[in-house]
DNA sequence: TTGTACGCGTTATCAT
DNA sequence: ATGATAACGCGTACAA
């Protein structure tokens, strides 16, 4: 690690062809598998074993000065990967970007709409041939205008105008799913405490919650759903308000796994065992949180990694829309559709079956 | 966002010369401040106008061509993003790259040798000018060998050999403080649950704890440590084991936090109130658990954020050495040492004065 | 003080 | 079936 340069091997496309005896043309032509020039197999077969034994590959700059496409899609982020989850949608992108060749380069923003206009500037003149956008949580978004100009895809969130292609986890899915476990386990009487801010998550979760109810032919009850800020200690109120009362409820759904955690404070002080007392079902899967809790916290996993998984193919077809074979060649591109990925469900140990009526209370 | 491109601004060099009426040349020496080439003034002043006026900005990958280095640095880590720690450094290294005008390349590598030699292969065939290797957790490596050729520091690891600069969290500092805070509380019977992982942060952080100890007159006894897994579980087997006995302490000091989640069950169980009955310390600063917990949890924060940011600093400089002004003109290279950054103390509610000796129990 | 021309390593065009 | 060479956009040695 010193001054000198240790020579790091620098072999290029020409070392390949002297080495071959051919010219670089002919090189390049075969390792780009270039249809229109062909070379005869023992020529081909040559060139790559040699290609292969000098461990050659094409200098990537080089290469993307001469194609003007660079390989490499931009994500940027706001904020977001200071978050927990932010880890898996970034895995999820940049797996499905190695998978492509693709190289992901980050930029973190804030959501200073000043600082994003300088981070996208920023990234645009690392001729990056596209950005995936990512939101801190799922909500509706004005696109910086600069990147009206480059291949854009969002991720956990929408363009308020609908023209830009994004990944959403499927929030009402989710919350069925959620309160549905809680309903096939017998319990009749559901509560929700949930989050505040109207942001389409709380919007999505209740739907969900009320959908499930309404299917399982099951009354709303307003007072059984409490609203509250979405961290621990908002879950704790909530859950206090909805669980001390005679009438309480047996299952409990909760927007977070934060506010989870809260109501597992509040059940404990009000001498309300988990399961047996009371079911509990989160949403988000925070392991830390799902696994720490005692006990383990059943609830909802947000599809981080599929929806970076998602995201990154989606703009990788964008940028060069790939030949698929089979499909009818309709003229019209082929616009990609948005998605909304589902949300499973994650067994853990907080769900039981409510007491039957009958049974004697505990204490 | 159609097949149809829109014409991105490809305002380039000679656009700019052209404009200001003078050529390339003198455009680049002016944008680059190149010391031997003078330009008057007045020109000086038109060529950085007019490049502002028109958002000139140098094509980074003609100019990495030419260079022959990229201005990127990659950062390799070993399924570290999946971490909620991650983030952190990832962020750290972020904005430290951007003041220096580097950009950041992610590649997540799994644990397994041979993919960490290919994904190594592919960060170094993009022609990265160092990379930052980040390890899952605090420990010892063997770097890979291709990383050998390309200016590299470890960040949470250390090299087997020492030659390669590395930056790491003081562990034994942080014990120190942690225990040192439950000693000034009043403290005499202080117990530490700690990991069974022989790694260097079980080592260190019993070190910071024995030299607290020591340091405070305290004895040290050793059936007042006890190792299990480091997971919640872990924690809660290891404060009953701790905690279900007569003389039991007063304080207790946790490996990490999710072993002091593990605690918390365990004193709420034998009916120990928190902090009345028993303060408790952990360590890392997770901050879904430690905000989580009731009450919050006092712990140590690990730097993650400042090791991206350390480490990315010191790899800049092994890139390019900058000429530090003031600096005495030592004919060494200026190697780069490693650093153990401090773990500073995160104050919440989990830690008050014991009860004095002659107090009532209270049940 | 400023301009011309070459080279960075590839790929693409056009001869042969 | 293969090879010579221009071009990608910039930085800079060298000439003017």
């Amino acid at each position: 690690m010193q001054g000198e340069t240790v020579a790091r091997k620098a072999v290029g496309i020409k070392d390949v062809a002297r080495e071959a005896g051919v010219s670089v043309t002919t090189v390049s032509h075969i390792l780009n598998d270039v249809e229109s020039a062909r070379a005869s197999d023992e020529t081909r077969e040559r060139v790559k074993s040699t290609a292969e034994r000098l461990g050659y590959g094409a200098n990537r700059i080089a290469r993307s000065l001469r194609r003007q496409q660079s390989e490499m899609i931009g994500l940027l982020s706001e904020e977001i990967a200071t978050t927990p989850h932010a880890g898996r949608i970034i895995l999820g992108a940049q797996e499905a970007a190695r998978k492509r060749g693709l190289t992901l380069m980050l930029i973190n923003t804030s959501r200073d709409e000043f600082d994003i206009q300088r981070d996208t500037d920023a990234l645009l003149r690392q001729q990056v041939d596209g950005v995936l956008y990512a939101t801190m949580y799922h909500r509706e978004i004005d696109l910086p205008r600069l990147l009206r100009s480059v291949p854009t895809v969002l991720i956990d969130s929408t363009s308020r105008d609908g023209s830009i292609p994004s990944v959403v986890p499927d929030e009402e899915g989710g919350a069925y799913v959620a309160v549905n476990e809680l309903i096939e386990h017998g319990h009749r009487r559901i509560g929700f405490i949930t989050n505040s801010d109207d942001v389409p998550a709380t919007r999505g979760r209740l739907a969900g919650y009320r959908r499930a109810l309404g299917d399982a032919g099951l009354e709303f009850e307003s007072r059984l759903v409490v609203s509250e800020q979405s961290e621990t200690p908002g879950g704790y109120k909530a859950a206090v308000a909805v669980l001390d009362r005679v009438d309480r409820p047996t299952g409990l759904f909760c927007y977070n796994d934060r506010m989870a955690m809260g109501a597992y404070r509040a059940a404990a002080e009000l001498g309300l065992r988990i399961p047996a007392d009371l079911s509990i079902v989160g949403f988000d899967n925070q392991e830390l949180i799902a696994e720490g809790l005692y006990p383990a916290l059943t609830t909802v996993a947000l599809p981080h990694y599929e929806m970076g998984e998602w995201a990154l193919g989606a703009l990788a077809d964008l940028i060069q829309p790939e030949a698929v074979i089979g499909t009818a060649p309709s003229s019209a591109d082929p616009v990609y559709e948005s998605a909304v990925l589902p949300c499973p469900l994650v067994r853990r140990h907080s769900v039981a079956a409510p007491r039957s009526e009958g049974e004697p209370a505990h204490d």
